[in-house]
Formats: structure tokens, C-alpha cells, sequence
DNA sequence: CCATGCTCGTTCGTACACAAACGACATGGC
DNA sequence: GCCATGTCGTTTGTGTACGAACGAGCATGG
């Protein structure tokens, strides 16, 4: 009797998990070179979602974001750091900190627009647009 | 004259990137979950390309795994103050420093594989088999 | 046999990412 | 009015991830 005919065997480059992460990778790089090296995918995001819901408190955007609450935290103190955001107490809540968009913050995310589309459309560009719809909707299954 | 009619908005939630990072996230929560917790995604494909290859350098282990010099550095030093892994200079080329399994670290692979077919499968789980291959098949395209 | 250029590994600095533990505050139910 | 429960933000610790700068070893051309 053979011992056990097998296990297929596991071969790394075949997972789903490590597939991925070099796909972000590529992301990442294609992002940074479009943004002058100064914003991050994660600050952009925390950025133009600052920008589409306009004031909002700090772990609500984390929420929005899909960011730890101390990652975002640590995301808005560079921003704020740099002039983009600003933070205030909510005098409404004693425990809240609401984080703004400065001046100087919407100004960059206006004009940082274009760079984040390219982003996409850069990364997205080895497939066809019907190939794009699909994978999205891959995707957005497995979020 | 309308300014414009517009740049369609930018939505952060449709763009490649940010779903990418949601899935990735997942994925890796799925395989934290299934590995007691001691072994990271990254250091299992360290550890699993090793057991796939043998003994090679840390800049190859590196580039097999798609991490950089100083990634891999980190993994391989963490993974040998464990015991898994373990160091020694390449007598024929005095730059390269070969990493080779311990058997701890072959007895932790072949306890793990299980798991990490998993995660695979677990994180894999809300598509079908013909999605899973054309979700592999358009991310491979990315790489 | 030596200069040039490449690869190897290390170090430093910055930026996510998350768990866990903590104190402060808000709110609903009693 | 008060307590239980839950939310908000902070801090600490660990582990990726990458760029940049560095020194050392190797290999090739001249």
C-alpha cells in the first residue's frame, strides 16, 4: 500500500494570499510615482474620503477607511504634521476629535485627483475593461 | 458655457487599490487565525519557499518571495532567534549568507501546510471554482 | 593585476497594520 | 440619580515594507 498516494503539494507562488501581495506591491509603486513621493495610498485615502464626507470624527474615519484606530491615528497626525488636516474637540461629545480638511488640505487633494485616477487606471492597464469589471466584482466578494 | 461638465467624482470605495487593501487584510486575519497565531503570512512564505528549495541565500529567499533586502532580513532574523531557520556563511562566496531550515523548522512547515491550504481555501471561499481560476488567472495579469 | 562595476548584506529612517490595555466619556435602564 | 455597557481616543509592542546610503566581496575588461 502506497503511503497515502499525496497531498498535492504546496506550492506558494499558487496561493491566493501571496498572488495578491505582489499585487499590491505593484500597486503601491505605480501610486507612489504618480504622487511626487509625498502622499501615500493610505493618506490619500484618508484624505479624499475627508474630502467626499467633508468633517467627520477620527475613528469614524478609520471606519470609512478600513483603517485600525491606531493606524488612522497615527495617518492624521502626519497630515496634520504637514498642514493638510486639522483636528478639534467635538463640543459635543467630550470624547470625539473631529478632523478637517484644511485650505492648504483641499487644495492638495484637488490636485492630486488626477494622479490617483492614473493610479487605477495604470494599474488596471494589462487588462481589458470588461476583464476590469470582473475582477472588481471578484473582489468586492471576497472584501 | 458650462465649466466643465465634469470629471466624474472620485469615489475612493471603487478604486482598485483601496479594495485590494480590504482584501488583503482579510486574507490575512483568515490566516493569523488558522496558524495559532505564530507564524505571519510572510513568514510562511519564507519558510515554505525554504522547504521548497533547500538552502539558498537571503537575497535569493528574498527575491523568491518578493520581499526586499531589508524585509527579508527581518524575517530571516526573527525566524532564526526561533530556532526555524538558520544562518552560516557560503564558504565559496564570502558576500552571500545561506539560511537553511532547522529541523524544528521542517517539523513547523509540515504541521503548518495544512493550515495555510486553509487560509487559501477559507479566504477563496465566497466564489466558485471557475471564479477562483479567473480571479487567479486576472491577478496574475497585475503581478 | 588592477580598476570598474556589480551583487551581497547591513543599517537607518519612515510609514502602515493590528492587538491589547488603558482612561475618559455617553447613554440606556432601572 | 446611578450603574452597566459600550464608544472614543491613546499608548505600547511587534511585524511587515521600502528607499537610501554604506562597506565588502567578486568578476570582468583592459
Amino acid at each position: 500500500m502506497a503511503p497515502r498516494p499525496s497531498h498535492r503539494p504546496y506550492v506558494l507562488d499558487e496561493q491566493i494570499g501571496f498572488i495578491l501581495r505582489q499585487v499590491v506591491q505593484r500597486h503601491v509603486a505605480i501610486f507612489d510615482g504618480l504622487m511626487d513621493g509625498d502622499l501615500t495610498p493610505t493618506q490619500w485615502a484618508a484624505l479624499s474620503k475627508l474630502a467626499e464626507v467633508g468633517t467627520c470624527s477620527q475613528n469614524q474615519l478609520g471606519r470609512l477607511t478600513a483603517m485600525d484606530v491606531a493606524t488612522i491615528k497615527g495617518v492624521i497626525d502626519r497630515l496634520s504634521a504637514r498642514g493638510l488636516t486639522k483636528t478639534s474637540a467635538d463640543p459635543d461629545d467630550g470624547r470625539r476629535l473631529l478632523v478637517t480638511l484644511t485650505p492648504a488640505g483641499r487644495e492638495r487633494v484637488d490636485q492630486a485627483v488626477s494622479g490617483a485616477f492614473q493610479a487605477t487606471e495604470d494599474t488596471l492597464a494589462p487588462l481589458t475593461p470588461a476583464e476590469r469589471e470582473t475582477l472588481k466584482s471578484l473582489l468586492f466578494k471576497l472584501k
